[in-house]
RNA sequence: GGCGCUUUCGUCUAACGGCUAGGACACUUGGUUCUCAUCCAAGAAAUAUGGGUUCGAUUCCCGUAAGCGUCACCA
């Protein structure tokens, strides 16, 4: 089993591709094969410098490590796709082709399937691949589990290499996928038009053709249209900035589109690994759920020993942060909720005092003194006939400016009595 | 518009053609509690639609509708 994730240079990580990469993970290590890392990186004007180091950093962190590493790029400089090309020409699959290339997002639809220049016998420019007519092109797609299959009369010549030289994807991923001995190929369903030219790539090519599998697309929520890099929150990096844990990130985007009978939900990846198993794809496009994920994370950080947690706060193994991360642990969904939490523990907060109850300074004076003598607060409330939950609440705010917070008595032990009695007394 | 894919609670999903259609998130309620959260318990909530095959259809077949994708010398 040998699977490949081949994305091009473009940009951050998708969230999307984060999901096929580890699909692809999955099903090679599933089977102890190997995972093939490729950049596909024949179109110059798109490439994003520095986007080839971001996407393999941020596979990292997820731990979808590869076995082996190509850059199409490089490859090219070997002239082996434009010798494919010209072999398909030579074998009678493919024909130059001379004309202006069109661009068809302003040209909109094109109806005209058949090129002009297919039957001229040019002998430079862009080459294009030769459609024949009235056939039936197909295959059994292992992700849908069902066979697909076109006429040739509704495919269009594709351009294969174009005329600065550079294959296109529907040349470079087939010629690549054949002589790099993938068994799966695994891709997003926008792919799914197109295989049809894949599939006569491949047929020309000659050897074995990989199995082919298509994914859903990943909906949002809010539109229930494919998730954009214009309307979505989609690159992985600021998932991970705004405080989601790559495991929690990796646990639930497995479960949107890919699913196990005994509907187990929580994967550590070895376990992900070991229990991945292709009839578990889905058919229908998921909605990107937010709350879900949210879930998936508050589980995960719980988990989380002390230590670790401090570590990912970035904050020093001090007696006073491990104090402070325990308390908080239980009450953070994200890493990027913990600074508004924990702030009144590092500075004094600014009190509205418009979110005091009645009778608060009588609360904060016995406070004071009760926290002067070391005694417990509830004999404080006991003695003067407060109500519980007014005398804590009116100390929870005195103390933090907050009225939701952590355990107010644990709270001021991390504080210590000084700090504490400091800021009672400056609102009586 | 052409081509293709899809359709089970609001969301992710489970169910050899056969129990009352199950679980999780979210939601509501209750318990624990000094607030919030965690945790625990309970509740409401779905087979798009019309035919057909069958003793029996969420499941198989056909139609309809709706949704999504795609139609570049981009991937």
């Amino acid at each position: 089993m040998r699977t490949r994730f081949a994305p091009s240079p473009t940009g951050f990580l998708h969230i999307g591709s984060l999901r096929t990469a580890l699909y692809a993970y999955l099903l090679a290590k599933n089977k102890k094969g190997d995972f093939i890392l490729r950049i596909e990186d024949t179109d110059q004007k798109r490439e994003v410098v520095g986007s080839t180091d971001a996407i393999c950093d941020t596979l990292k962190k997820f731990g979808l490590v590869w076995d082996e590493f190509f850059m199409q790029s490089e490859r090219h400089k070997s002239g082996i796709y434009k010798k494919t090309a010209e072999k398909l020409v030579s074998d009678g699959h493919a024909f130059y082709c001379q004309c202006k290339p069109k661009n068809a997002k302003i040209e909109g639809f094109s109806n005209i399937l058949r090129d002009p220049c297919r039957d001229l016998e040019l002998a430079s420019g862009a080459i294009k691949l030769k459609v024949p007519d009235g056939q039936i092109v197909k295959y059994k797609d292992f992700v849908h589990k069902k066979e697909i299959s076109w006429n040739t009369d509704t495919i269009y010549d594709a351009t294969l290499l174009k005329s600065d030289g550079f294959p296109t994807y529907h040349l470079a991923a087939m010629t690549d996928d054949v002589e790099m001995r993938i068994t799966h190929i695994l891709r997003g369903h926008d792919w799914l038009p197109s295989t049809p030219v894949h599939l006569l790539v491949f047929e020309y090519l000659g050897g074995t053709r990989p199995e082919i599998g298509h994914l859903t697309d990943i909906l949002s929520t809010e539109t229930g249209k494919k998730l954009s890099k214009r309307r979505d929150s989609v690159f992985v990096e600021n998932f991970i900035k705004e405080g989601y844990l790559p495991q929690a990130l990796l646990n639930f985007i497995l479960l949107l589109g890919w699913a196990p009978k005994d509907n187990r939900e929580l994967y550590s990846l070895e376990e992900m690994v070991k229990y991945f198993d292709v009839n578990g794809f889905q058919d229908a496009n998921p909605r990107f759920f937010r709350e879900k994920l949210d879930w998936f994370n508050g589980q995960y950080i719980r988990k989380l020993s002390i230590d670790s947690l401090l570590e990912k706060l970035k904050l020093d193994k001090t007696i006073k942060n491990k104090a402070i991360v325990s308390l908080l642990q239980d009450r953070i969904e994200k890493l990027s909720d913990f600074d508004s939490l924990a702030k009144f523990f590092f500075d004094r907060p600014k009190v509205d005092i418009k979110l005091f109850g009645e009778n608060y300074k009588e609360h904060l004076e016995s406070a004071v003194d009760g926290i002067k003598n070391d005694r417990d607060l509830m004999e404080v409330v006991k003695e003067n006939n407060f109500k519980t939950g007014d005398f804590f609440m009116s100390l929870r705010i005195a103390v933090t400016g907050m009225k939701f917070t952590p355990p107010i008595n644990e709270s001021i032990t991390i504080l210590g009595k000084e700090e504490t009695i400091t800021r009672l007394k400056s609102l009586i």
